[in-house]
DNA sequence: GCAGATATGTCAACATGGCTGACGTAAAAT
DNA sequence: ATTTTACGTCAGCCATGTTGACATATCTGC
């Protein structure tokens, strides 16, 4: 009674909505960063600028740990990025005050402009899909993204939708 | 009266939300990734080649050129890691039927077995997500998920839920 | 049947952005 | 006083993306 074809196998129909799970995973990122890619491209700069820049300005005052354990790179790899977006003016650094070894970063007004730009072509394609999807899909892709990740990063986003700070720092 | 601290101003929340889905993608992805890159990198094997093996397990017969606009790369990043994969034995080519011009490509044994590995540690991060999220979840990270997705991909992607040939090649 | 388009492959050269390992300095913590 | 931490830097390697040019086989349209 293994019946493949009438889809009556549980098993084959579970393979298969977590296969759709992980190409919907790929083809939305796919395309999530394909424009923003274009932007950065006339501007001499790639992808991983972008998500300095756009960790930058979503935690101001950030030290160079907390950003390394974000994008899980090495100091080396961050490094580079880093070092072009101070020199190209768009990030500063200031030391810590509490802890003066840090280096606090911050976006200059020219990158507040420049990290406005690039995401806003994501941001309206999330506004577009998140509009389309309506208020209880939106509630659904949250739980279902939530649970893709790491758990020790859970809270930070999870703490996301509430209308208070996430983290204090001086 | 626009007070940003009490979160009335519904352009703040609605940026504020907007800036929250796009980070649960760049994580989400981060973490879905991670595991797999580790085993392929045991293997000689990266990212690249997974997704070839991915794609040419789920759509076997495939010829280069849909392969090409699936992954949206030019034919020369794909021809080195494919080249790699059939020389080492995971995937075959044979020339059309219908027209004699197209490689198709396929999985060998040593492939699927491949890829059921690789994918493996993937699919129980979407399995797991799926369940703690809850069916009506997993209904509302589709939609949005593939309002997120290139409007010419779709079609192909939402068909996969049901449970009936996807294409037919031969 | 010929001309042009298409599917594929290949070569050379280059850029980005990961990585490791080693080493150095300043400041904090014990 | 010693050790640990935060950060930076140098040198070099690798994976994977890019462009442009060119070759071959095959298909399609007139």
């Amino acid at each position: 009674m293994a019946d493949v074809k009438s889809g009556v196998n549980p098993l084959f129909l579970r393979e298969e909505e977590l296969r759709q799970g992980m190409e919907l995973l790929f083809y939305a990122y796919r395309d999530f960063t394909a424009e923003a890619d274009d932007m950065l491209e006339r501007l001499g700069f790639g992808r991983a600028h972008h998500r300095v820049i756009y960790f930058v300005g979503r935690n101001p005052s950030i030290p160079v740990t907390e950003l390394l354990s974000i994008l899980r790179i090495t100091k080396q790899s961050l490094s580079r990025v880093l070092g072009e977006l101070v020199r190209r003016g768009y990030i500063t650094q200031r030391p810590g005050l509490r802890d003066r070894r840090q280096r606090l970063l911050e976006l200059t007004p020219e990158g507040i402009e420049l990290e406005r730009q690039l995401s806003e072509t994501q941001r309206q394609r999330v506004a577009r899909a998140y509009r389309h999807a309506g208020a209880e899909a939106v509630e659904g892709f949250r739980k279902v993204m939530l649970g893709m990740v790491e758990e020790r990063d859970r809270d930070k986003l999870a703490a996301r939708s509430a209308d208070r700070p996430v983290a204090v720092r001086r």
